[in-house]
DNA sequence: TCAAAAGTGTTCCTGGTACACCCATGC
DNA sequence: GCATGGGTGTACCAGGAACACTTTTGA
């Protein structure tokens, strides 16, 4: 990676210019069965901060964009497919990095927990899930990341529906409420809170009930997508 | 710039895997006297897109951070020193440049365009102002970067009380409604724009008034910075 | 005297907020 | 029968929206 201590034959790039390198790295946000909201990290197996925790991530490709970087260091360390990403926040601090100078472009992502579990890294590291408010120390300024993702994700949700991304295709309203509770950090009236989203006539009330709980059942729902697409053509906003 | 056609004499620096350059882009909105949203462009004298407008921008030196970078091309091309200045998006497309990868980070400034005219580029090409609804057509993909800049501008300036950098330190509440009807593209109502924005206590009223106009002198106010940080501190939220 | 903008209050209505009890289920 | 969450309505209040006329100044 350094130019020092390489052959030309192993550094066959050339350029008038010095170049800095180019990663991405992702914050990989998921809400547990205990209403937790969780990160996904990975222990660095290579060093710098070898052994140390940091955000799924890697170099971007020649011939990649950014978000198909981003989609593919995700399936290659924790085996996720299909997301909701976003670009977060392009990182360009000169010493980020103690190799050399890494320029980094964030994302971020919403899993859904509940339904099954995201596998572990394919490699030898490992993954795992901290919840958010007790984070390990992390590699580079990757804490500095995650603090930025926090208040787009506080920000985003609540003018935008983005948070049926972390919940189960089915939910119920506790679930949903528990989630903005979870993310916003300030409790909300239960009878307010249903009477607000349910008037948005944006959730489709399914003739299907929760399983296997110890109380009575609550009714489940659905994000009605195509709706919330006509009616924020025509001025709608989502605000919770 | 290409690796084809220079000798290695003039290409130093080598690495192991390719890598796409680091440019920034800005688009530097300002308000004229006419209340029309304005965009400064440059029309480059280079190829490629030799004689296009394009955002003011250039690459990023390894030794300088991405806003650093974005405040020095500003400085170089336009002669803007000081400015608000906001990372916008960063766009990599694998064909945005039709030379090489090139990644770009665009930011987004507001200038006070009032009390003195932006000066043009000192280099030879020129920079102008145009009107955001009558754009020409731009160089790269320079115009989705408007677009996104745009829109970003008008969130922003519903929730955030950044519409104060288009406008002098002391202004009029016409001016300030004026200006987020344009950005904001619908009309707002007299009473209800004043009535909210004095009841928000962010204006420091002046015993200063308009000189020279044809009609009754309007008082000049001024935005109160630290009366807004500490009521933001209190979980105060800004929102026209 | 005309043109242009300054400046000012009230009414109505919507939507936010606060608040308490009974119901169903599994253990 | 107890714990857990499911599910429901009303009263009050604040803030948004609609709306018209007089004043000041310079040309």
């Amino acid at each position: 990676m350094n130019n020092e201590h390489s052959t030309l034959s192993f550094m066959p790039y050339t350029y008038e210019f010095p170049r800095p390198s180019i990663t991405v790295d992702c914050v990989v946000f998921g809400l547990d069965r205990e209403h937790k909201l969780k990160i996904l990290l990975i222990q660095r197996n290579l060093e710098p901060f070898k052994g140390e925790w940091a955000l799924p991530g890697g170099f971007v490709r020649i011939d990649e964009t950014l978000e198909a970087a981003a989609l593919r260091e995700l399936r290659e360390e924790t085996g996720i497919e299909t997301v909701f990403l976003e670009q977060l926040y392009t990182f360009g601090k000169l010493d980020r990095d103690p190799r050399e100078r890494v320029i980094t472009v964030a994302y971020y992502a919403l899993v859904n927990l509940w339904e099954y579990q995201i596998r572990a890294a394919t490699d030898a590291s490992d993954a795992a899930w901290f919840t958010v408010d007790a984070l390990p120390s992390l590699a580079f300024d990757h804490d500095r990341i995650v603090q930025t993702a926090l208040k787009r994700l506080q920000g985003k949700l609540r003018y935008e529906p983005i948070g049926f991304e972390l919940l189960p295709e089915k939910f119920t309203l506790f679930q949903l409420q528990k989630l903005y509770e979870t993310v916003l950090g300030q409790e909300l009236d239960k009878r307010n809170f249903r009477k607000k989203i349910l008037n948005m006539n944006l959730l489709i009330a399914l003739d299907e009930f929760q399983q296997d709980v110890s109380h009575r059942a609550a009714r489940l729902y659905q994000f009605d997508r195509l709706q919330y697409e006509q009616l924020k053509e025509k001025g709608f906003n989502f605000e919770i």
